[in-house]
DNA sequence: CAACATGTAACTACAATGATTACATGTAAT
DNA sequence: ATTACATGTAATCATTGTAGTTACATGTTG
């Protein structure tokens, strides 16, 4: 089990967009940098754009960050490109026997720890934001 | 996307033993328990014996705990059973285009952030053991 | 040897991923 | 308005991982 690509691409799509500010950021132009299609970019834009991180309209080509580098966190690209659903990051076996001590327990005494788990992941992710990412490209660079 | 239910059914699994401590935990008796088939059952359990967590032997019935309670953390089943390679909780895309300035920095560049919130949340299944887990059962049973 | 449990392999149905094609929709320039 | 081109989106496909299930070889004990 990996977490979707779509997180990583999402990240490389925003930062790119940035860093190409002068230029025309085209589902091609994105899609050849990502090395995909432009299809698949074009489904990840979308999903970027509901969540408000960048402006996109058919028929206009290139694509524009929706709010300032410091705004954006990874963990909002993670939410928009919905590669875990809340809570949901370790799934529970479902049905077990509630006959048994274990069985009707173990659901909701587990529950709570892999929240706090995938929360603390969660945090790490808030932490970071787009203009991070790019001032450590920038700074590889030089 | 989401961890495979292996991991819960894991600890599931090692908790009964625990408490059926008295009893003979064959991999039907737990497969009742967890209320799924015992070949499922058996394979995790070999996963668990692999990471030397329980001790069971071909031909005889009934599984023990290799370790002491307090010895077991949830870190340890999570990584028994398999269900997220090291450092790959979260996937990059790959190959991405060496003559752009985002493409060739950006798995580098994100790698580590990736790590660290694995990482974090790896570490609070470190700071969980077994006995918590059953410790936890028991009073939810009073 | 009989009864029974573990260890494994093989097969199935199902869901998610990412690649790809195709086309409808929308914009702008001529 | 027609052409050129970009976005939006649906459909299809191969691949992979999961969990369920059956079957059987292996091992132990009475």
């Amino acid at each position: 089990m990996s977490i979707s690509s779509r997180f990583s691409v999402g990240i490389h799509i925003i930062t790119l967009i940035e860093i190409n500010k002068d230029g025309v950021s085209t589902s091609e132009y994105l899609a050849e940098s990502v090395n995909t299609n432009p299809a698949f970019i074009r489904k990840i834009m979308g999903m970027l754009k509901k969540a408000g991180l960048i402006k996109v309209q058919p028929g206009i080509a290139g694509a524009e960050l929706a709010k300032d580098l410091l705004d954006i966190t990874l963990l909002d690209v993670y939410k928009a490109v919905n590669v875990v659903k809340d809570n949901e990051l370790f799934s529970i076996h479902d049905n077990p026997n509630p006959d048994c001590t274990v069985g009707r327990n173990i659901q909701n005494t587990i529950e709570p720890i892999f929240f706090t788990a995938q929360t603390a992941m969660e945090k790490v992710l808030e932490s970071m934001t787009i203009k991070d990412v790019v001032k450590d490209i920038i700074e590889k660079e030089n």
